[in-house]
RNA sequence: GGCGACGUGGCCAAGUGGCUAAGGCAAGGGUCUGCAAAACCCUGAUCAUGGGUUCAAAUCCCAUCGUCGCCUCCA
């Protein structure tokens, strides 16, 4: 039985969707006015696992990730670069577009944008002062807090409160100060689109409500982003989704934790970030997929060379599993191949329950792991490549639910990859020779130049480092 | 000040009432190897602290200390 915490009811619950068989996910994207950071790449990967994992499971979903390309910071920016705010937008999506591959996250079956969804936008804005829950004051249109009686109860405040501990400046032009901005007027030179309230521009919290509405419908099942997202954005965007359409918005709000580095949450405003760009310079993308999966997805998860290290690690020792067999095996015993065939089962089984209960990706790759021991060991005992298949093909299956790729991405040089085998087979002379010194000289060198050589009784295997 | 999350071996991290507290990394010992690497085997934690509930708690309750998030743009 599938289930997932849900920052609505805060519990654990059975996954029940809408449709049988379908799932409906809309999650919060970037706001596209700087390069994207890893912790924009962390919740972007906990999304997709949580996608592949329901796909696995045999459901249908239909994906949605919006691009917010216009607001305060965009405009912003663009004006002290001198560019086109649509044409900087448009630089950062695609920019984004390219760390998704480069993630091996599954494309969103729809990556809507505020910018194309303005008739929805201003019928929702319309649809909502008609009902009494929004007025226009100059050209601005608010959000009126009071008028829902059950704002607050996805993060749990109360208006009331709230008003208490406020440190914002109060527009003295809204009725209550949590009153939020559907609609904002223009100043000259910025972006704007015509609108019965003069020229203006949404606010950030209606575009995603008119996106959920154009591209998923009155009622989605889920509804994810960074736990920072809670409020005010997600509990805007219930307000005003329920508020026009008078239905319940989205049954499970998933929220991932903040990657953090140096004991803070990494974001644009703190400057404490590491870019997507710098990252994948120096590092395998496959390396922060499996800092995620190794942490639940709900905690916070530290950011550090060191734990990075250790990630890199854990996949080598997950790939030292798909390794082929030895030479000269003929078969391994009956008992090995058996011990063999219940850990498959095992690990399956335990993969599935451990991931049902809310996405728990550690405990599901403990088995994976497990497998892998036993793996190694039906090998060393002389299992052939036949043998060791199914596990193998197992192991290939399980970590790309996790969207983990398994398969070194080296590019592969023609040139180098000769040099390398030549000194190999000069080497072997060596060794038959027991000039040791000198061929243990090239294996040094080698691995000096990131060339790792592994003697074993078949000859000699080599790889990058 | 308000709301919430968390504190498990050197590091990362499962487990949330009851068999020997998963797994990965690091470390030490061993097998294999000319040596090394890889692989395999072996070795370590009573669960922040102090109370309490219970036949039984890392797991529930209270307090204390500490860390983090939200309350303002933020994945």
């Amino acid at each position: 039985m599938l289930k997932v915490y849900n920052t609505l009811t805060r519990k654990t619950e059975e996954l029940k969707t809408l449709l049988p068989n379908k799932v409906s996910m809309y999650v919060c994207g970037p706001t596209v006015y700087a390069k994207a950071h890893i912790g924009h790449a962390m919740s972007a990967l906990v999304f997709d696992i949580i996608r592949r994992y329901f796909e696995y499971r045999g459901y249908e979903v239909k994906h949605v990730m919006n691009f917010t390309d216009v607001d305060d910071k965009i405009i912003l920016k663009a004006n002290q670069q001198g560019m086109d705010p649509f044409a900087l937008g448009e630089l950062y999506i695609r920019e984004f577009e390219q760390h998704i591959k480069d993630f091996n996250i599954l494309p969103a079956t729809i990556n809507p944008r505020a910018t194309r969804e303005m008739d929805q936008i201003l019928t929702m804005i319309k649809g909502l002062i008609d009902k009494g829950y929004a007025y226009p004051v100059d050209g601005d249109v608010y959000f009126r807090v009071t008028k829902d009686p059950q704002y607050g109860k996805l993060s749990g405040r109360r208006v009331d409160d709230m008003q208490a501990g406020a440190r914002i400046e109060v527009d003295v032009r809204k009725e209550h100060p949590m009153d939020f901005a559907l609609w904002k007027s223009a100043k000259p030179g910025e972006p704007a689109w015509g609108s019965p309230w003069g020229n203006g521009r949404p606010g950030w919290h209606i575009e995603c409500s008119a996106m959920n509405l154009n591209h998923l419908g009155e009622q989605i099942d889920i509804h994810g982003g960074g736990n920072d997202l809670v409020f005010p954005h997600h509990e805007n965007e219930i307000a005003q989704s329920e508020s026009y359409t008078g239905k319940p918005f989205a049954r499970y709000w998933i929220h991932n934790g903040m990657l953090q580095l140096s004991g803070e949450k990494m974001s644009k405003s703190i400057g404490n970030l590491v870019t997507i760009e710098e990252f994948l310079s120096k590092h395998p993308a496959d390396a922060l997929r499996m800092m995620v999966l190794n942490s639940g997805y709900r905690s916070p998860l530290s950011y550090s060379e060191e734990i990075l290290a250790q990630a890199e690690k854990a996949i080598d020792r997950l790939r030292s599993a798909l390794k082929p067999a030895l030479g000269g095996s003929t078969s391994a015993p009956d008992a090995s191949m058996k011990a063999l065939k219940s850990q498959m089962d095992a690990a399956e089984a335990g993969f599935v329950e451990a991931m049902d209960e809310d996405l728990n990706s550690s405990g599901a790759l403990a088995y994976l792991f497990e497998l892998v021991r036993v793996v190694n060991q039906t090998r060393a005992d002389g299992a052939t490549g036949e043998q060791l298949e199914p596990a193998q093909a197992l192991i290939s299956k399980l970590t790309s639910v996790l969207g983990l790729s398994l398969h070194q991405t080296v590019q592969v040089d023609q040139a180098v990859d000769g040099f390398v085998e030549l000194l190999i087979e000069i080497r072997k002379d060596l060794r038959q020779n027991k000039l040791w010194a000198l061929s243990d000289k090239i294996r040094d060198r080698l691995a000096g130049l990131g060339i790792v050589l592994e003697d074993s009784k078949d000859g000699t295997s080599w790889h990058r480092e």
